[in-house]
This record gives structure tokens, C-alpha cells and sequence, in this order.
RNA sequence: GGAGAGAUACCCGAGUGGCCAAAGGGAGCAGACUGUAAAUCUGCCGGCUAUGCCUUCGGAGGUUCAAAUCCUCCUCUCUCCA
């Protein structure tokens, strides 16, 4: 049933930065197979964004790993410790959500994550589930198993606390009871991001305190964004969201440079390792062109969000708008209900259909030589155009169809 | 509780009475070159049918012909002391 559990890790190691401890995790793999029965793997969700992009995936493609390999999966989502906010990552504290807000965060994720994973395989649990009913005496026995000063060992809290910058108490509980999470699922092994480092160790100190062997943590890098700096993320604009149109990810991905391009060819794509391997040799002596692998990576990431079909129409669409410079399919329409006798004046229009900012913007663009009309430079802001219909192009990628209104 | 420092456009950061819609850098956008890559060069980078007008330098008042700059109060942040 199961591979052999070296072949196992060898697939669980692919773009994991850490594990801990690895022969801990190869010991329960050997007598998972041994005795024939699937780990219990874990992994936490935030409630706190709706939106997934490919940053995300890092972790759920490794979760889905896992689900191919045979073992038991488990999305927990934090319902309730979204409601205190998690001060990871953060130099000020994070503000609470409502139960409300939990909620409908926790159901557009799950509409999104099965996109990725096998939903007959996986288990979703929230661990509202079992906090809600904690009283006030077990959850101050529960802290009492945790030191303030192993609290510390925390980057971020000793930096807060060196620096005298406040530190909720409450920001205490977060870690806590992520790891109590990890006790009562009575995880085998838990997945995370690197910046859950300090939240997964807990987990294990805790599984110890009540009795479970410490489960074993797996640390997935932090995906960067299209700038191939920051880590990618929706509030700085450099993400590729998996609900976006398949041409928009196509059209993303083909953007990145060419050292990122790799790199989420190696935590993003499901080729095998030796074929990743492969490919960066075949890339690095020239026999490869760069362009024909992110080409294939932008295949497989959008087909992967929206099948083979609607993947390879946007990989055509892409082609035809630049490298022929044509047009997209479908333009968005700009219809004149009543065109002006001496004509259209541009940078208006262009601001009102929300293609620019700004009609300063715009006029920019057109003194820049960067907007075209039926593939002609518009020279000039001031002249303007006259009755009919016709396409307009601003910049590479944007595009405008501008026509009198029918009838 | 006490003593200081600070808050400038998306970010960092100069500017201490007029020449300031505000230096410089980064990000971003555009043009050239390309593979919607990188690197490089160039231009733009508050708003407004604009040789002008309007709104901006934490907030509210005030002084002045004129304020990011001076005064008063307020809010917030930081540093040090207890």
C-alpha cells in the first residue's frame, strides 16, 4: 500500500526547509509501513484570508503530498484562535476577529483549498471545536505547562520584550493553544511555514507534557512574490491568487523573472524531482531556452486551477497579444451613449472606465507614446477622437474597446 | 510619575519663513532593447479638460503680505530615568 518509507521522505524533503528531527519523522514512516497504518498529519489554517494565492500552496501542495502517500490528513482551521490574532511575524499586535468574520473566512477557504486537496482525504476540523467548551480552570492548567521564559525564546516576543514594546498576554495563549491543537489531534506530524517555527515546537513540548510522542514538524519556505523579493502576499501586490482567470495566472507567471521561475518551478510544480532536476541542467547549459519552461510552468499552474482547456486558451490568448500584439478575447467595452460633435477627449474616458487612475495619468501615457489607437501611437492628449469604433491599447497590457452605444 | 526625541507623498528620507506640489533613494508606471525575463538607458511619478486653479507635510487653532518651517493646545510613536 504504502511506498517504502525512504522513497517516502525523499518526496516529503522536495522544497521542505527543515525537518525536525528528521530521523524521528523516518522512524514513524518505517512503522507506519511496518504496520500498515497512515500518519496523522497536520496543519493549521488562519482564518484571516479569504484569498489564496500561490503563497499558500507551498503547504498545501505539501499536504497533498502527504494525501498521495496514503496518510491522514488533517485542516485544522482556527476559528477560535483567529479570534485572539496572531502576533507572528508582526512588531505590533494583530486585531481580533469577530466570530462572524472567522466564519466566513474559514468557508471561502475551504471552497478554495480542494482545489489543491483531495477532499475525500482530508478531514477539516475547527478547533472551536474543543476550545469553546474549555472552562477557565483547565485553560490556566493548560498555560501552567508552559514557562514564561520558554515564551521568550520566541524571536519576535524577546525582541518586544528587550525593546519594551507590549506584549499581550493574551499573545501568550496563541502558541499554546495551536500546540494543545496538535495534543488533541494527537498529530504525528505537523506541517507549517517557517515563520510557524516557534508555534509548532510548543505543539511538540506539549504533546510531551501530556503523555503523546512529540509530533514531527516539517518547514515549508515562505513563497516570494513576483518581485522575487518580499514573500508573497495579497496587501503588497504581489501575488498570483488561485481564483484569478486562468490568463491572468498564466500572464503572472510569465512575468517572473527567470531566477523566481525556478523557484516556483520547485515549490509549485508537481514535476518529479529528478525531472526538476533535469530541467534546471538542461536550462543551465543552454540546451533548455528559459522561456519554453516558464511557459510550461504557466501551463501547469493555470490548468491546475482551471483544467487543460481554459489553461491552453490562455496560453494561446497570451501569445497572440504578445508576442503577435493582438488583443485579448475580451476586451472590456467602453460604449458612448452620445459622442460629442467634436469628438471623444481620451484621458477622460480613459479615467472613467478605470483603466488609469487619473486623467493626469493618462496624459502621461500618451505623451509617452504609450497608448495606441487601432495599433497607431495617439500622440497628442488634446486631439480627439472621432465616431466609431475602435481599440484602444495603453501600455502593454492594458487594452479598451470604445464604440458608439447600439441603438 | 519624571526627562527628552520625533510624526513629511506608497515606503525610506531631506527640507527650520517666500525660489516648495516639497531634494535624494526605493517601489511603481511608460518608452527603447527583449522572452510581458534579467541587466541597461530614458522619461514620468497629488488632483483638475490645466500656461491657471484646488488639496497636501500627524490633528485643531493662531502669528504673518506669505508657514512643512514660528507660537498654542491635542493625538500618537520612540528613547532614557523611577
Amino acid at each position: 500500500m504504502f511506498l517504502p518509507p525512504d522513497e517516502q521522505l525523499a518526496i516529503i524533503k522536495r522544497g521542505a526547509t527543515e525537518i525536525l528531527v528528521e530521523d524521528e519523522l523516518a522512524a514513524k514512516l518505517r512503522a507506519s509501513y511496518e504496520k500498515n497504518t497512515p500518519l496523522r498529519i497536520k496543519a493549521g489554517f488562519d482564518p484571516t484570508a479569504p484569498d489564496i494565492h500561490l503563497g499558500h500552496t507551498v503547504l498545501l501542495e505539501q499536504m497533498r503530498r502527504f494525501q498521495e502517500l496514503g496518510h491522514h490528513t488533517i485542516f485544522l482551521i482556527g476559528d477560535f484562535t483567529g479570534m485572539i490574532g496572531d502576533p507572528t511575524g508582526r512588531n505590533e499586535t494583530r486585531p481580533p476577529l469577530t466570530r462572524d468574520e472567522v466564519l466566513a473566512n474559514a468557508e471561502t477557504y475551504k471552497a478554495q483549498v480542494f482545489k489543491i486537496l483531495d477532499p475525500e482525504k482530508t478531514e477539516v476540523v475547527f478547533n472551536s471545536r474543543w476550545m469553546n467548551g474549555m472552562t477557565a480552570v483547565e485553560l490556566i492548567r493548560l498555560a501552567g505547562r508552559y514557562t514564561v521564559a520558554r515564551m521568550l525564546e520566541r524571536e519576535d516576543f524577546k525582541t518586544r520584550f528587550q525593546s519594551q514594546t507590549a506584549i499581550g498576554i493574551h499573545e501568550f495563549m496563541y502558541p499554546l493553544i495551536q500546540g494543545y491543537d496538535s495534543v488533541v489531534l494527537k498529530a504525528d506530524v505537523e506541517l507549517g511555514g517557517t515563520d510557524q517555527r516557534f508555534n509548532l515546537i510548543v505543539g511538540r513540548e506539549l504533546q510531551k507534557e501530556f503523555g503523546q510522542r512529540p509530533q514531527s514538524l516539517v518547514f515549508m519556505p515562505l513563497l516570494e512574490g513576483l518581485d522575487g523579493v518580499k514573500k508573497m502576499s495579497k496587501s503588497l501586490g504581489n501575488y498570483i491568487g488561485i481564483s484569478e482567470p486562468a490568463r491572468e495566472i498564466y500572464g503572472k507567471t510569465m512575468s517572473a523573472s527567470d531566477d523566481l521561475m525556478i523557484r516556483y518551478y520547485q515549490l509549485l510544480s508537481r514535476l518529479s524531482l529528478s525531472e526538476f532536476e533535469d530541467m534546471k541542467r538542461a536550462m543551465a547549459s543552454g540546451a533548455l531556452n528559459p522561456k519554453k519552461a516558464k511557459e510550461a510552468l504557466a501551463l501547469e499552474l493555470a490548468a491546475r486551477f482551471h483544467g487543460e482547456e481554459a489553461a491552453a486558451a490562455a496560453k494561446e490568448e497570451f501569445e497572440s497579444v504578445f508576442a503577435q500584439k493582438g488583443a485579448p478575447d475580451d476586451v472590456q467595452v467602453f460604449e458612448v451613449s452620445d459622442w460629442p460633435a467634436d469628438g471623444l477627449w481620451l484621458p477622460g474616458v480613459l479615467r472613467e472606465t478605470g483603466i488609469v487612475k487619473s486623467s493626469g495619468e493618462a496624459i502621461r501615457l500618451i505623451k509617452q507614446g504609450a497608448v495606441k489607437i487601432d495599433d497607431k501611437v495617439w500622440a497628442s492628449p488634446d486631439e480627439k477622437l472621432q465616431r466609431g469604433s475602435v481599440l484602444l491599447k495603453a501600455g502593454k497590457r492594458r487594452f479598451l474597446r470604445i464604440a458608439p452605444a447600439a441603438g
